[in-house]
RNA sequence: GCGUGGUUAGCUCAGUGGUAGAGCACUACCUUGACACGGUAGGGGUCGCAGGUUCGAACCCUGCACCGCGCACCA
C-alpha cells in the first residue's frame, strides 16, 4: 500500500494507472476512477478515460470508465488512484452522486455475484470471487503486487460475518426542530452534567445526518407505508375496480386531513423523489402512509383502511421501524399525547432526565428534537448522565460475558438500601463505575449501623422530645449540632449541583465519624449518670440530630429510612402531610438559623474545645496502646489540667479514653519515666505501678520529637523565605506562625519530658 | 487524525493553590451495657514523567508517556 507510483506510460505508448483495493471482486462495479484534483501526478488525466479489467469477457470498448477529479482522494493513501464503486460503498456512492456516475450492483442479496459481474464470477460467493478475480487479473497480467493487508471492517453481531455494503431503499427522517435543539444547550437553558457532554451533543448535531428509520428485522413495529406500481395514469384512474374506488374515496376524503399521506415516485426520474400529484406521462409507484388500520372519515364512517389498500393490490413495506422511533416520544407519549391530558400539562416538561451517555445521540438528543417538533417545548431542564457499571475488570456487563449480577439476588443477600448506597457511594460524577459486591456490603454494614444507633436512642427511653433546653447544652451537644448544620449545608449542595457520591461523603463522615465516634460515645457519660433533666435534654438532641439524619438520608436509603421514622415515633411527632403519613413527605431539613445558633451558644470556641479534647483522647489511647494496656484493660489516667475543666468534660474524656479514673490533679508530680502526653487541655499522664519501662518511654518521646522538628523544618523553611510574609494573605501568615509556635511547645514540653526520665 | 476522560496508599476512588484523605485489604489488641455487619491504635504515598508560572503546585500552564471512551477514516 505504500508503492507511490504514477502514471506509467508502456513501449505502445498507453497509459497505466495503478490501483490499490482489498475488493477486487467489486471491479466490475466500478463506474469511475476518482484522483485528487491536486495530485499532479495525475490531474492531466482527469476527463480522460481508462479501461476497467473486468468483467473479463467484455471487450474493451464496453469498460471505458471516466477518470474524475474528486477532493475525498487522499493521495498519501494507496497509489493515489481510488475506484469508484457507487453501488457497493458508501464513500463511493457520494462520490457518484456527486459525478452523477452509473450505480452497478453487482450482487445478489445473498452475498453471491450476480449476472453483472461477468460469466468469470456470476453466482460465487462475494469471498471465491474475490480468489477468482484475482486470478483473472493475473491472466491479464495487469497484477502489480498482491500482498496481506490488515483493515478494520465492520462485522454483524448476529451473523458473524463482515459487512457488506450494497444499495437499498431505506426509509429516512429528516430530523426536525434541528436548530432549536441545538440552542437550548448551547445557551444554557438546558443543562448536562457532567457539562463536557453539551460538546459532544452540540458536534452531532451540527454535523446531522438525516435519520435511517428501516429495519430488517422480523419484529418490531412494521413500517406503515403501502405501495403499488402503474404503468400509468389511465392504469391508475381507469381502474373499475371498486376497492380501488374507495382508495380514491379516502385520499379524496383523508387526504386533507393528514391521516393518510400519498405520494408519487416517477420511473423515470426516481431520483426527485415523492411528487404531490400524479404523474401526467410514464409509469410510477404511489406510497400511501396511514395512521391506523382503521380510521374514522370526518363524516363519521368507519374506514377498514389496511384491507382496502391490500385488496387494491397495494402492499405494505417490509421493513420495521427503528426501535428509538417510538423512544423518542416518550417525554410526552407516555402521558396521553396526542390529547392535551391533565398529566401531560403537569408533567411536560419535567426537570430531570437520568440516562447513560452512550445513548445521548440514540435518545436524549432525539427526545429534545420531538419535544420541541410536537409539544413547541423542551422535554426536560437537566440531563444527568451516570457512569456505566462495569465489572471489577472494568468490562461492561454483558450477557455473552455473564459477568451482570443479579440484582435481585444482591437485593435478597444484602437489602434493596444497601445495594443502592454501595453503589451511590462509588459512583463518583462523570466516572464509569467498577462494580464490586464489597460495596454492597459496604452499604449493609451501613445500615447495620444505622439501626443500631437509633436502637441505642430507643434504649434510652422516653418520649420524642422536641424541645431543647439551651441551658442544659454539653460542649459536645453544642459540636454535634454544628456539624449537623455543616452535614445539612453540604449534602443540599452536592445534591443540587448532582454530586451524589459527595453527598453520601459527606452524611457517611458525619453520621459514622462524627456522631457514632464521638457524640454518641460522649453522650453515655450523661446517660451513664444520675442528672435525670440531663439525660432528657441529651435525649432531645438525639431525636432533633437523628430526625434530620433520617430525611437527608431518604433519598439514599429510602426503605430503612421509612421504618426507622416510624419506629423512633417522628411520623407521629409532625404534621399529617409534611411526614405525619410518610418520611417521603417530610420537609427537606434547612440549616440552623443565625437565632438557632445564638440560643444554643453554636460559635467558633465550641470548635476549637472539642477538637482539643478529641487530640487528648486520641493521645492517651495512643498512650494505653503503647505500653500495652490494651482494650480490654481500663487503666488509670492523671490529668495536670491547663486552666479550669468542668468535672463533667474529665467524666466524658474518662470515658472516651474507656480509663478506669481519670484524676484532676493541678500538682501533681509524675514520678520518672511516667508516660506523658502533652495537650492543649493539659498534661495528661499515664502512671505504671511500678512497671516504669523508662527506655521504653525514652523511645517513644525521641521518636516524637524527630516527628515535630521534621514539622517545624517544614514550617520554618516557609517564614524563613522572605517574599513569603510580603506575599501571603495575612490568614495564612497567621496560621503558620500558629502552626510553628504550637509545635515548638510541644518541642519543648517533650524534651522535658524526656529530662524528666533520666 | 479530531475530540474527550483518566494516571494519588496493595485495591477502588475523593481531594482545583496553603500541614496528602476515605472505604476495603493488611498488622496488633478488644466480645465494655447501640453495633464483631463492631471498636481502638498502627503500618503504607518523592500524587505518571519533564519543564514552566507562583512566596508556595496533587491542584494552574506547556510538552511527553501510558490506559479508556466517542467521532471520522480504513482504496
Amino acid at each position: 500500500m505504500a508503492c507511490k507510483v504514477g502514471p506509467v506510460t508502456d513501449s505502445e505508448g498507453r497509459v497505466w494507472l495503478t490501483i490499490a483495493t482489498t475488493r477486487p471482486e467489486t471491479i466490475p462495479g466500478d463506474t469511475a476512477v476518482a484522483v485528487n484534483p491536486k495530485d499532479t501526478r495525475y490531474a492531466h488525466l482527469i476527463g480522460k478515460h481508462i479501461i476497467r479489467p473486468l468483467p473479463i469477457q467484455l471487450p474493451p470498448e464496453q469498460k471505458l470508465i471516466p477518470i474524475i477529479g474528486d477532493e475525498h482522494v487522499d493521495f498519501e493513501f494507496g497509489t493515489g488512484v481510488l475506484k469508484v464503486t457507487p453501488a457497493h460503498d458508501k464513500a463511493d456512492f457520494d462520490i457518484g452522486q456527486r459525478h452523477k456516475l452509473p450505480v452497478v450492483d453487482i450482487m445478489n442479496a445473498n452475498g453471491t455475484m450476480n449476472e453483472l459481474a461477468g460469466e468469470s464470477l456470476v453466482g460465487l460467493d462475494r469471498f471465491e470471487a474475490r480468489k477468482v478475480a484475482v486470478e483473472r487479473l493475473k491472466e491479464l497480467a495487469v497484477m502489480v503486487e498482491e500482498k496481506p493487508y490488515e483493515n478494520s471492517v465492520g462485522f454483524s453481531q448476529r451473523a458473524d460475518v463482515p459487512i457488506e455494503p450494497r444499495l437499498s431503499e431505506q426509509w429516512f427522517l429528516k430530523y426536525p426542530s434541528v436548530e432549536v435543539s441545538t440552542k437550548c444547550v448551547a445557551n444554557g437553558q438546558m443543562k448536562f452534567y457532567p457539562d463536557r457532554w453539551a460538546k459532544v451533543y452540540d458536534h452531532w448535531l451540527t454535523n446531522i445526518q438525516d435519520w435511517c428509520i428501516s429495519r430488517q428485522l422480523w419484529w418490531g413495529h412494521q413500517i406503515p407505508v403501502w405501495s403499488k406500481h402503474f404503468t400509468d395514469a389511465s392504469e391508475f384512474f381507469g381502474n373499475d375496480d371498486s376497492d380501488q374506488d374507495v382508495l380514491h374515496d379516502c385520499i379524496s376524503i383523508l387526504g386533507g386531513e393528514d391521516i393518510i399521506c400519498v405520494r408519487y415516485v416517477r420511473d423515470e426520474k426516481p431520483e426527485a423523489g415523492f411528487q404531490e400529484s400524479v404523474p401526467k406521462t410514464g409509469g410510477f409507484t404511489v406510497f400511501v402512509g396511514v395512521e391506523a388500520d382503521t380510521v374514522k372519515a370526518p363524516s363519521g364512517e368507519e374506514i377498514a383502511l389496511t384491507s382496502r389498500l391490500e385488496k387494491a393490490g397495494f402492499t405494505q413495506d417490509p421493513d420495521v421501524l427503528d426501535t428509538w422511533f417510538s423512544s423518542w416520544l416518550w417525554p410526552f407519549a407516555t402521558m396521553g399525547w396526542p390529547e392535551n391530558t391533565e398529566t401531560l400539562k403537569k408533567f411536560y416538561p419535567t426537570t430531570d432526565l437520568v440516562t447513560g451517555p452512550d445513548i445521548i445521540f440514540f435518545w436524549v438528543a432525539r427526545m429534545i428534537m420531538a419535544g420541541y417538533e410536537y409539544m413547541g417545548e423542551l422535554p426536560f431542564r437537566n440531563v444527568y448522565f451516570t457512569g456505566i457499571i462495569r465489572d471489577k475488570q472494568g468490562r461492561k456487563m454483558s450477557k455473552t460475558l455473564g459477568n451482570s449480577p443479579d440484582p435481585l439476588d444482591l437485593i435478597a443477600r444484602y437489602g434493596a438500601d444497601a445495594l443502592r448506597f454501595g453503589t451511590m457511594r462509588s459512583a463518583p460524577l462523570g466516572q464509569d463505575v467498577l462494580f464490586d459486591e464489597k460495596d454492597v456490603e459496604l452499604g449493609r454494614n451501613f445500615c447495620n449501623k444505622l439501626w443500631n444507633a437509633c436502637r441505642f436512642r430507643q434504649m434510652q427511653g422516653g418520649e420524642v422530645q422536641g424541645e431543647i433546653n439551651a441551658k442544659l447544652l454539653s460542649s459536645d451537644d453544642q459540636w454535634i449540632l454544628l456539624r449537623l448544620d455543616l452535614a445539612i449545608r453540604e449534602v443540599s449542595d452536592a445534591l443540587t449541583g448532582y454530586n451524589f457520591a459527595t453527598a453520601v461523603q459527606s452524611l457517611y463522615r458525619f453520621f459514622w465519624s462524627e456522631y457514632c465516634d464521638w457524640y454518641v460515645e460522649a453522650s453515655k457519660a450523661a446517660f451513664f449518670g444520675e442528672d435525670a433533666a440531663l439525660k432528657a435534654n441529651k435525649v432531645a438532641v438525639i431525636d432533633f440530630v437523628l430526625s434530620h439524619l433520617l430525611r437527608m438520608f431518604h433519598p439514599l436509603l429510602p426503605f430503612i429510612t421509612e421504618e426507622l421514622w416510624h419506629g423512633m415515633g417522628y411520623a407521629a411527632d409532625m404534621p399529617e402531610g409534611q411526614g405525619g403519613q410518610t418520611i417521603m413527605y417530610a420537609p427537606w431539613p434547612k440549616p440552623l438559623s443565625a437565632d438557632e445558633k445564638e440560643a444554643w451558644g453554636l460559635d467558633d470556641t465550641v470548635e476549637t474545645f472539642a477538637n482539643a479534647k478529641f487530640e487528648l483522647v486520641t493521645q492517651g489511647r495512643n498512650l494505653k496502646t503503647q505500653f500495652n494496656i490494651g482494650a480490654g484493660k481500663k487503666g488509670k489516667f492523671t490529668l495536670k489540667p491547663a486552666g479550669q475543666l468542668d468535672p463533667k468534660e474529665a467524666e466524658v474524656l474518662r470515658l472516651l479514653l474507656s480509663a478506669e479514673a481519670l484524676a484532676l490533679d493541678p500538682n501533681y508530680a509524675p514520678k520518672k519515666g511516667t508516660p506523658t502526653a502533652l495537650t492543649k487541655l493539659g498534661e495528661l499522664y499515664l502512671p505504671l505501678d511500678g512497671l516504669v519501662d523508662s527506655e521504653a518511654e525514652r523511645t517513644r518521646l525521641t521518636k516524637e520529637v524527630a516527628k515535630i522538628q521534621g514539622e517545624i523544618e517544614k514550617v520554618q523553611q516557609k517564614l524563613a523565605n522572605p517574599s513569603f510574609a510580603q506575599k501571603v494573605p495575612p490568614a495564612v501568615l497567621e496560621e503558620h506562625k500558629q502552626r510553628l509556635a504550637d509545635w515548638q511547645t510541644k518541642l519543648a514540653q517533650t524534651k522535658s519530658a524526656i529530662e524528666a526520665l533520666s
